[in-house]
Parts: C-alpha cells; sequence; structure tokens
DNA sequence: TTTTTATAATAGTATTACTATCATTCAAAA
DNA sequence: TTTTGAATGATAGTAATACTATTATAAAAA
C-alpha cells in the first residue's frame, strides 16, 4: 500500500487548482525545474509557457504571477515536510531524540520522493535554500501574512517550537530557537557551497557537519538555562 | 575634530564613483529612500531618476543596474558596520564583553550618523534587515563572489568568528556561528515585525529580546563544549 | 582658449508582465 | 442527441522595465 500524501493547500494563492488538471502538474513540475536552473529572478511565465508547450496567457489562468507561484511552492514544501517531521518522529517519545531527528531531516538534502510525480521534492529542496526567503522578504508579507499563505512554515516553526519546549520547559525562546533552527538548516547549506568561508564546512561540504552544528548550537542552549 | 569614515569601496561594483560627484550622492541617498519605501522589486532607475530630477541614462553611467547597487549599498553597510565595531570594541579586552557589545550593535538599529548626509545608516540598516539576503541569493553569486563583492560581509564575519574562538578556542564551529549571528540579528528583527508567531518578542517588539536571546544562544553554546 | 568631462534631453529596442478576445475541443448534463 | 460549459490554444495588444545610443550643452581642467 502506498499512502498518498495530499497536501492541502490555500486556495487563495492559485486562480485554478494547478494538481486539477494536466496542464496545472505541467506548470508545477516545470516550473520547479526553471527556477532551479535559472533563478526566481530569470524566471518568466513566457520562459515556463515555452518549456511546456502552452502559451503565456495558459499560465495566467492558474497562477495571478511568479509570487503568487513561489509562494505555493514554499507553501506547498513546508507542508510537506511538516508532515515528513510527523511521519519520521511519529513513534518518537523523548523528546530531545525528536529534536534530533528534526534536525537531520531540515538539514538533509531529501530524496526525490515518486508519490507525487510532477513535484521533484529534491529539487524543491534546494529551491527553498536560495529562493525561499524571497517569499517573505518583500513589502507584502503584511498581506501575504494575512492571508494566511506562511501558515505551512509558521506551523512547521511551532512544531520544532513546541518539541523545544518539551526538551526544557524553561527556556525562553522556543519560537526564536525553532526559526533559527529552520533557517539556518537553510542558510548554512547555501554558504557552505557558496560562500563557504561564511561556514566551518568549506571543505568538506558535508550536510552532516551542518548537523552537528546544529545540534551543538541547540543543545547547549537547551541544557545550560 | 570629526573623524570623517570614508568606506572604501569595490571599485568594480560602479561604472562612475558615486562618491566622487553631487549626482552619485544623490542616487545613493535617493536609492535608500526608494527602496526602503517601496522594496527592492518595486525600485526601478526610472523612478530613482524621477525622484532626483535626472534621467535614466543618467544613473546609468554610474551604476550597470539595480543588483549592483544593491550590492554596493550592502557593501558599504557592512564596512561601515566593521567600522561601528571596531570603533566601539576597540578598548575592550574580554572577548566575552566584545562578543556581547557586538551583538547588541548588530541586533540595535543604527541612529542615521550625520558624518555622512547622503547616505541615512538608520534606512540602511532596515534595508539590509529586508532586502540584503537577495544580494547573494542569486544565481550570480560564484560570480560577484569571485570579484569580491561580498567582502565586508565577510570579513565582518571573519572578525566576529575570531573573537568567537578567542571566548573558547575548542569551538568547533567559529565561522557558522559568526553567520548565525548575523543573520539571526537582522532575520529575528524582520520576523518579529512581519511575521511575529516566528519569535518570542512579538508582544514587545523589543530589539532587547533579540540581543538577550542571541547572547542565550551564543554563550551556552560556547561554554558547554 | 581649447579640450575634456559630466550631465541633460531625447529616442529607441527588447523583454517583461500582464489583459483581452475568439476559436476549438471534449466531456458532462439536459 | 443536443446543448452547454469548462479548459485550452492561438493570437494580439498594452504599459512598464531594463537597458543602449546619440547629440547638445555646460562647467571645469589644461
Amino acid at each position: 500500500m502506498k499512502l498518498h500524501v495530499q497536501i492541502k493547500m490555500n486556495e487563495a494563492l492559485f486562480l485554478r487548482d494547478p494538481e486539477s488538471s494536466e496542464l496545472g502538474k505541467n506548470i508545477l513540475k516545470h516550473s520547479i525545474q526553471l527556477i532551479h536552473k535559472s533563478g526566481f529572478e530569470a524566471f518568466t511565465f513566457k520562459k515556463l509557457a515555452e518549456d511546456i508547450g502552452t502559451t503565456e496567457a495558459g499560465i495566467y489562468r492558474y497562477f495571478e504571477n511568479k509570487h503568487k507561484l513561489l509562494l505555493y511552492l514554499t507553501a506547498w514544501y513546508w507542508g510537506w515536510l511538516e508532515f515528513q517531521i510527523s511521519f519520521h518522529t511519529n513513534n518518537i517519545d523523548d523528546p530531545t531524540v525528536k529534536l534530533k531527528r528534526i534536525i537531520t531531516l531540515l538539514a538533509t538534502a531529501v530524496e526525490d520522493d515518486e508519490q507525487t510525480n510532477y513535484i521533484n521534492e529534491s529539487l524543491l529542496h534546494q529551491i527553498i535554500i536560495s529562493e525561499g526567503s524571497k517569499a517573505f522578504l518583500t513589502k507584502q508579507v503584511e498581506e501575504d501574512n494575512k492571508q494566511h499563505f506562511f501558515k505551512p512554515y509558521k506551523d512547521l516553526c511551532a512544531v520544532v517550537g513546541n518539541i523545544i519546549l518539551e526538551c526544557n520547559l524553561a527556556y525562553k525562546y522556543p519560537r526564536s530557537l525553532a526559526s533559527t533552527i529552520v533557517e539556518m538548516a537553510h542558510f548554512q547549506n547555501f554558504f557552505m557551497n557558496n560562500l563557504p568561508s561564511l561556514t566551518d564546512f568549506g571543505n568538506t561540504k558535508e550536510e552532516s557537519e551542518i548537523i552537528s552544528f546544529l545540534n551543538d548550537l541547540v543543545f547547549a542552549g537547551l541544557n545550560k538555562s
């Protein structure tokens, strides 16, 4: 039995549900490929349309603009990751072990999970590392937030924050530590590969080292106070 | 006696040195105002030209494109901040005290320092918080890095990393901890003001709390190992 | 005075980010 | 079976963006 993960998406993110048609799925699939290849700035609906073999207008029937598409992809990713996390930590009782497991999941390159053939999770993970912050680093954050576009991200951070609290009820900054872990799992990866002198892993470029760093950072903080 | 801080800029960042003319200084001044007001995405050289009262072509004589201008502004900011840090920690011997001082400087809103009347450091600080990451989160990071456009940022992180080492010679991740501190000083500020549930400071919105969080995070990590 | 240099004024191009219209297909409802 | 309607394809068109080029003019340096 293969359980099919269906991430429930905020309907305000799209005009027409991309998961409801072949064209829609192609939009998701090819946008991931294109953004991964050329970056979000160079990515346009025209290029995407050419890539798919449809027209620009066709894409616009699904997504209002490329920012909404990025919001969609990031929301999908965080939703998917939260599921992965809950799945892989399901049977773990010790919150410390749980938190370590989560750090590993956050900082490890994901392999494409064949469940959803129109979404390449591995590429999407890399997109989130380099482009993810651009989803909220805009003048419209407030509006986008009011429409709950960041809910999956905030939910995931809340999950992590709660486990942090379970590890140490007296710890004063569970939410900030959670967002720090999540952001740094990605940033240290980006730095390691692109600006290596900003990390201690420039030589090996091993994700395992990011994991060690985060574990060290987190558990020192939690055990102290 | 007023000492005039002159940040030495990488000449490959501009076509004509903006600090060498009135128009150039106006470009810096008004670009900071405009980017702060409307965000980097909505910012165009046309609007900037209208704002200054010159023409688009006039701007292009100074900067190749808006990405270079952003690189210039971020490089200026990090150079300026490194000077501020070295100035304000100059006479401090104890590395722990020094590091705390740096964390405070990183996380505190700067007041406009009248030295350079064409650069509003306070606005620039806010720009770095919301737009700074976009300087390196691009497909051209590698090229830009080869041209040393991120040197001021990397230098600052190196300074912080070295002080971390002074605090604890056995600590294994001084560079990564340094970049974490620098990034989080900004991200936690952005989150606090825009996505408050990702932090523990949503109610008070006090920078002092970010400082406490970072101090706690850093010194727990350093004293443990 | 001549020459250089910076700027202003104007024009023009390719691409981007859309919106609108109309014809076609194909499946479901009447 | 016909009708309807929803999704798509094809084509156009517009305003704004991201530039480049040309010429004239004014100010500063030689």
